[in-house]
RNA sequence: GCGGAGUUGGUGAAGUGGUUAACACGGUAGAUUGUGGCUCUAUUAUGCGUGGGUUCGACUCCCACACUUCGCCCCA
């Protein structure tokens, strides 16, 4: 039996439902808030991560699917969405107007080779906004809170905002002497991942989950004391607006983010049950120039799909999403079958829900099917009333039976549903 | 890439080295000769993740692989 690749996942039935309900939620959520939608490709230049991302990081140097294509180009599907949006602005001239602040945001696949657990696939979805051309800490106060209010707008309660501040490149380079000065005598107590950490990437030691309860982790050097006093004014008006803004955050200076084009803010939506991060962003004024656009500020973050369906779907009633139509043709003989069709056709087309036996079924299944379906009305055909121009109509509420003209059908449904 | 747990019909699942793989839900047909939702009856896995091996015989024991799941790494 032929299977699905490893770590992809078929939607259908109820967490297709979530799906459509999910979607359809966040394309009015982001038309209140006045973003536009943008889609790029699902495959990049294999360069364009290398560049963006960094190659300091696992999720370009071993989770891409890379693959050479038949006319010898070197590609990669995209593993977030980011870097294909700043290369489509770029590309575009999407800046054109210097004075416009651009506001996007994008919905779709992602792929990185990774081993899949709940919530975790190697094909997920992402949602994601991305803000360039404005510095304006008003611009991450927006961009936090739509977030926070989207998780909120879709039903989502115990989750929280984590929020640190990276400051500048040299603040950063700062910082990091300052740490590993600090942790340089204790490096032999630290775990394995921390001390090749060290040498590669010693930011990440911060979010280390085995070290993090030993006393020299609590007593690291604070990121947030490094900060210059602009980077530092901004953080405190950041907290004063997400306050305002009745956004529930918590400063975590611990927080520090896997890819390299994050600077000044970052934050995570974190939930609450199971400390998951069900998205997560930053600013990048840099990313754009080094990937040889103009000098353009940025924020952006992306949300987890994939995740959001999982929590939804614990706190969801678990009862079943009811089906239901307006109407259920019911025909047995082939001349009722082709008058069904075409009165189905009707129906639908003035927007009654509408459903047809298209099965030889017996009509006593095709009650249960109706009942299933909990159609609120049933037409039962039958040849004798056809020819006098008759459809024999019940209310499956009142079981009242009534014969309609079908010349009026349509109308006493629509003014009866 | 590393470690732990799992994989039996459409679904939830029980089960044993030896002829017909329990039970329940769902499906189909009939009792009800074109008006159902209740009830009753019949029927519904030539197969127990895939491929090898051990054995007279394996769904059951052994090995490998695949997939799922939990954790690590990493990340949303």
């Amino acid at each position: 039996m032929l299977i699905k690749p490893k770590g992809t996942y078929d939607l259908y039935g109820l967490d297709a439902k979530l799906y459509e309900y999910i979607t359809a939620c966040i394309q009015d959520f982001m038309e209140d808030y006045h973003y536009e939608f943008i889609r790029t490709p699902i495959f990049e230049d294999r360069n364009l991560y290398h560049r963006s991302v960094g190659d300091a990081s696992d999720m370009v140097v071993k989770e891409t699917y890379d693959f050479i294509d038949r006319g010898g180009r070197n590609i990669t599907l995209r593993p977030e969405g980011t870097a294909g949006v700043v290369r489509a602005l770029i590309e575009n001239k999407l800046y054109g107007n210097r004075n416009d602040v651009l506001k996007y945001y994008y919905l779709g696949t992602m792929y990185r080779y990774e081993r899949p657990q709940a919530g975790r696939y190697r094909e997920l979805t992402q949602f994601g906004v991305e803000v360039f051309n404005s510095d304006d800490v008003l611009i991450d106060a927006e961009v936090i809170s739509l977030g926070y209010n989207l998780l909120k707008e879709l039903g989502l309660e115990n989750f929280t905002v984590h929020l640190n501040s990276l400051g500048d490149e040299k603040t950063r380079e700062n910082y990091t002497a300052a740490l590993k000065k600090y942790l340089k005598p204790h490096l032999k107590d630290l775990c394995a991942d921390c001390q090749t950490r060290y040498e590669k990437n010693p930011l990440r030691i911060l979010d280390c989950k085995v070290d993090k309860d030993q006393t020299i982790m609590q007593n690291l050097p604070n990121i947030l004391d490094y900060l210059s006093a602009e980077s530092k004014s901004k953080f405190n008006k950041l907290k004063e607006l997400l306050t305002m803004l009745d956004v529930d955050y918590e400063v975590d200076n611990h927080l520090v983010r896997g890819l390299d084009y994050y600077d000044y803010h970052v934050w995570e939506y974190i939930s609450d049950d199971d400390g998951l991060a069900l998205g997560a962003g930053g600013r990048y004024n840099t990313l754009v120039e080094k990937l040889d656009g103009p000098h353009l500020p940025a924020i952006g973050f992306g949300l987890g799909l994939d995740r959001i369906m999982l929590a939804l779907k614990k706190i969801l009633p678990t009862s079943e999403i009811p089906q239901n139509v307006d109407a259920y043709i019911m025909c047995v003989n082939e001349e009722e079958k082709i008058y069904g069709i075409k009165l189905a056709q009707d129906l639908r087309l003035n927007h009654v829900k509408t459903e047809i036996n298209s099965n030889n079924l017996s009509l006593k299944s095709q009650f249960k099917v109706a009942d299933s379906l909990n159609s609120k009305f049933l037409l039962i055909l039958n040849s004798e009333d056809l020819k006098k121009g008759l459809i024999n109509v019940k209310d499956n509420a009142t079981k009242e039976e009534m014969k309609i003209d079908e010349n009026e059908i349509v109308d006493f449904l629509i003014s009866n549903i």
